[in-house]
DNA sequence: TCTGGGGTCCTAGGACCC
DNA sequence: TCTGGGGTCCTAGGACCC
């Protein structure tokens, strides 16, 4: 619908893919990543019926020959990482959306590299031929619908969509194939009769806002007339790093659970100062042997990283997250958010006579914050404040409150 | 011998502020 | 006596994606 030509990217069973290339008897023959799960599956493997994520004995039972290994997780970043580069010399307005997967804007690049379709099959060819891996690509008019056409050709294949039928090639799909429709949402359509993505199209948003909720409804609507504006976003940053372990059949002692919760703080408050990252909330999930789960989050005054303070936080929480519900926990998980730059920002404004003071400090991403910042203090001068923000130290916006109170003062 | 580990986004109520 | 409205932050839960 934007008319933007965009490409969406993908590679086939990447891990399962690399893994063929790292150990090449194993090309040709059925692969399974994982552990207890299926993570990956070559397309050799998937012909028995296997997809992640399945576990992997009941997987084995399907295709004995299938040949299991862990996984090299550091090798698939490096592979991620060489396709990623690949990508980028044909336009720099490039959205990486995971490890295997991203968007191409091409509308500046055709008048250089041909159309839409040339380009993509010269990424294909170039692909293959520097790192062996097979990657399939859709090309349309939105971001939601070469995602869609990039699935409709794997494996290995080429899909584009012209915009003169999108509409009807999109409506003879299952509404499953929306990017956002998961198991649920397909229930809930079917219970209503609607199938297809052109039934979905021709049902009352109001209908869909009914059973969907307001947003979704309005949301899946749009999608199914291919309305999607979202443009390819190149800048885009981690809003949480976190870790989580299964735990087999399930823990319940105490000293036990606080053992690997300091694995995962650990983890986690390794690759946050690796990234030079401080996160402000921290949250815990842990699972029950039901498959529930709960919840609980906690906001520090200031951002940290430090494992200490990691696991401390999981600890505090442990208890409340397990008072609804008796038994062992199968699962825990951490997450650190509302991420910022370790190091942070402090924040200064300049009246329009030129005097610069001292504002206090915000957290170093949330331009936002700034901006709303500057916005009041204009309003309480009356006059033009600029803005500025250098990095230095990370307090609390308590303190940018006092610098507007003291510069009110001083005026 | 159901369901790994890494994430994103949305919703909704209460607190708090203006 | 019954009470506005908007905005943001925080927390908990849930759906979804790879
Ligand atoms: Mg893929
Ligand atoms: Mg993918």
């Amino acid at each position: 619908m934007s008319g933007t030509p965009i490409l969406h990217c993908d590679l086939d069973a990447f891990y399962a893919s690399v893994e063929q290339i790292l150990d090449p008897s194993l090309a040709g023959r059925p692969v399974l990543v994982g552990g207890g799960v299926v993570v990956a599956a070559s397309y050799e493997a998937r012909a028995f019926g296997i997809s992640a994520p399945m576990n992997v004995r009941r997987a084995l039972e399907r295709c004995p020959d299938a040949v299991v290994v862990s996984g090299s997780f550091g090798e698939y970043s490096d592979y991620s990482d060489r396709v990623m580069e690949i990508l980028r010399d044909f336009t720099p307005l490039l959205e990486q959306i995971s490890i295997d997967e991203a968007f191409l804007d091409v509308s500046g690049s055709i008048h250089l590299l041909g159309t839409p379709a040339d380009i993509a099959r010269e990424i294909r060819r170039r692909v293959k031929a520097e790192t062996g891996l097979p990657i399939s690509i859709g090309v349309a008019s939105s971001k939601f619908l070469a995602k869609v056409a990039s699935a409709a050709a794997k494996p290995d294949g080429l899909l584009v969509v012209d915009p003169s039928d999108e509409i009807a090639w999109l409506h003879s799909l299952p509404v499953r194939v929306i990017w956002g429709i998961g198991p649920v949402t397909e229930r809930k359509l079917h219970d209503h009769g609607i199938q297809t993505v052109g039934e979905l199209a021709a049902t009352p948003v109001d209908a869909l806002g009914r059973w969907l909720g307001p947003g979704a409804g309005h949301h899946l609507h749009a999608l199914a007339w291919n309305r999607d504006p979202r443009p390819v976003q190149t800048t885009r940053r981690a809003k949480s790093i976190g870790a989580q372990s299964a735990l087999g059949r399930g823990l319940t002692d105490p000293e036990e659970l606080s053992g690997v919760l300091l694995h995962l703080a650990d983890r986690v408050g390794t690759r946050m100062r690796k990234k030079h990252k401080v996160g402000k909330t921290f949250t815990l999930r842990v699972r029950f042997e039901d498959m529930t789960s709960a919840t609980r989050a906690t906001t520090f005054d200031a951002p940290l990283n430090t494992t200490a303070a990691i696991h401390r936080a999981a600890m505090t929480l442990l208890d409340d997250a397990r008072s609804d519900h008796d038994g062992p926990l199968t699962l825990v998980g951490i997450a650190m958010s509302k991420l910022a730059d370790e190091g942070a920002i402090q924040m200064e404004l300049a009246l329009d006579d030129g005097d610069v003071s001292h504002a206090g400090s915000v957290a170093a991403d949330h331009q936002s914050e700034i901006d709303r910042q500057i916005d009041r203090a204009r309003e309480r001068f009356g006059r033009d404040v600029v803005g500025r923000a250098s990095d230095l130290l990370n307090k609390d916006r308590r303190r940018v409150d006092d610098g507007f109170r003291k510069l009110a003062e001083r005026d």
